[in-house]
DNA sequence: GATGAATGAGGTTTCATTCAT
DNA sequence: TATGAATGAAACCTCATTCAT
């Protein structure tokens, strides 16, 4: 008669007490996706973690994806208000008359610093974003979008002042966003530098000479067939 | 992540046929992996895609995870060709005297349209390299230390000709590696190029920019704890 | 990225073995079914029965609930069957010209019969049929309309003929239904029945009475609100 | 079908108090019972409905079976009230000489309405009678059979006064249950009656009929294997 | 060598029931 | 007495793997 009841709301009731069993969840859970990936990780053992019954995170949780999408989430709204932080402290620096590139360099380094905080996020983002649906999975990448928009404001206030040439100010922010990135998803190959800081120093030069360096304007033109390289990919696409 | 295998050897014995039906399968395998994942993809569905009984795969490898390992290790070879070609290449062109940025210029390109041609296997890496055994892991990683070697010895060598500047050649090939693979695993970013050889003529710029950047020399000291940075990490990092 | 997939079809692919196998699963389920109802009964309890291991039920079904609608359409079928004969033997002694009467008390024996055959699914129907979707149960409500209808038109050639007088023909069937089936339902309360022969020749009288009663003729007039009684039903109606 | 309760009585001391509370929770859940079935409903349902908390429930009731049978028992209780009333007012009725064909339209009409005001609980009663221990099964249906036991009365007394023939008294009042109750369990055959009492009397030639009808005496003798009709039912029969 | 039915461990999820507050 | 979070057993179902044919 009732076909397909889906329990939608979680079994707690008081907010403060769900918002942290949430955290105590999702903090337990973060580790061993981690390690293992959310496919292998039961919720046997994210509940073992969590000091608590298996039907206790079903009372905070309605599934297992749901913690997955919590962790996400919670790390984009942690994103978005430093990126709120940074735009606020943009402007302010802006009316100062501060330098262009140091506004850009200020603005990545806290990126950085923010993906640094973030490391194991970061990389379960790479790993694991594909295991949401659609359109969960569209609203995380809408907020890594509003990020890179952040510093091609800041680029493109550059070219303005006349501190950067103009050029792909799009490819620009791509190149300095992975390579923020790299420090978590490629540490292994960033083992030399010990902390965030000395990787950041090694890279300034870098980073600024990206900003830079007189590429082409981009070609804004919406291809027809975008992907058509000659692959046969089926659907995804991540 | 470690596990028991029962039979240690595929049942097929033709080693032609043998190498042909992985090939098959790992083909069938890798679409379906892409797009759902290696968790969510079940044996059958991989049987189904490639022809073959549930039984008959299990007679060509011993276990899912070692199809995976597969796709893994032939992309490998697949680049250790590859490279293998591009250092022989390399050194011929060098025995030419020919510029060392063109030098760098060309390995680059041609390390990105292997990237390219190999995109769903770059993704799959980020993803689901951790669905292997560690030991699986190192060796997939130990190839991609490799190519990025052979880019550290062609800057050295642009260095040791006075075409770069001295610097931390470790940090300039990661930064480089990281942009290439960027096109696969960051793809929705640069939707407005339609072929990598778009995205790479508007990158020449930048790519050349970050070798000819006068960066640190590297502190080559391997550190003691190196992820000493606070945080609490169980075991993997990758 | 799949989401939702439905193992929509059985594992077992030899079409005479499936059958086979749904026989002897669905066997030992009806009995189950009958102590203690369908959703007191496990999956592992029928596998059990059916000397199966669980996983081997779902070879032959893709759900529980499957099994149970298998039950009922398998029965469903016999009784279309049967129907199917009792139709052509009405027809073929009716051309005999023989005394409406008998006809009628030889559809309405075959009936009983058969509900007699079919007692622990004639229970199940009372029972279980809600478990079935909306879909599944018309489906088999329909089945049930089929076998009334064929009493009415008995009953009617019976009002052509003279021998049954004019009346509410849809009521006189129904009531007719309704003993048969209390041979299964109401079980408890004919034990000084044997058979269901003792039963039929003692309700004989009864039954051709029924036929030959002088009821009113029927109102079929459909009701707009016909269930406008004072109730506060929510949803159902079985 | 046995299980072992653990708190044996009602948390609520008061008893106005805790048969109000009952009443409240019971109600809620006849409704959530009928549509869905009692296993389909869960006892956080029940509460929701009744506005009250799930442990709540539990100082009410020591478990969810026991809702179902108190919502039997407590409809049994009313039954059996109206059946006292039956009784009272048929020997005042006999006492006058009423007829005892318009005796037994009375007591009949009377079950017929007593079933329609229960409507929801006799189909529960179809449905889920099973889900109760045999004991208070048996318990239910013995209040049934009192409820024959005076239709049989008032049958025989119509034979003793020559307005019945002579004959099985028990088959007719079960026939006569049975047309009545079908009201409830199969209304969906009797759509174009608005009202029971529209049913009622299109019924009343039928049911008298029956009562009229000539029928052999019965073989009141008790059948050593009653049942052995080569069924391999195992234990119930309801 | 190929097949595909059988297996059973283990996955996620539900839910009646308990019990500290 | 009322509450509702915690519990854990048990439900359905999936799937990699085996093995008789």
């Amino acid at each position: 008669m009732l076909r397909k009841k889906r329990k939608l709301t979680s079994q707690v009731a008081d907010e403060k007490r769900l918002l942290e069993g949430k955290e105590r969840i999702a903090a337990a859970a973060a580790g061993l996706f981690l390690n293992g990936g959310y496919h292998s990780t039961s919720v046997r053992e994210i509940a073992q973690k969590a000091g608590l019954s298996v039907g206790s995170v079903f009372n905070y949780f309605t599934s297992k994806e749901e913690i997955l999408f919590f962790l996400f989430s919670r790390n984009q709204e942690r994103a978005q208000d430093t990126l709120r932080e940074q735009r606020a402290e943009f402007e302010r620096l802006k009316a100062q008359g501060v330098d262009p590139k140091d506004l850009l360099w200020l603005a990545y380094q806290s990126y950085a610093r923010l993906i640094d905080e973030m490391r194991r996020y970061t990389v379960l983002g790479y790993q694991e974003l594909k295991s949401l649906t659609v359109a969960e999975q569209r609203r995380i990448l809408e907020g890594e979008e509003r990020l890179q928009q952040f510093l091609e404001e800041v680029l493109s206030y550059g070219v303005e002042q006349g501190a950067f040439p103009g050029g792909d100010v799009n490819l620009k922010a791509h190149c300095l966003m992975v390579l923020a990135q790299s420090w978590a998803v490629r540490h292994w190959a960033l083992k030399h530098f010990t902390k965030i800081d000395d990787y950041l120093s090694a890279l300034k030069k870098i980073a600024l000479g990206i900003a830079e360096e007189r590429t082409f304007a981009p070609h804004r033109i919406a291809m027809v067939a975008a992907d058509a390289n000659g692959y046969d990919f089926e659907k995804s696409e991540v």
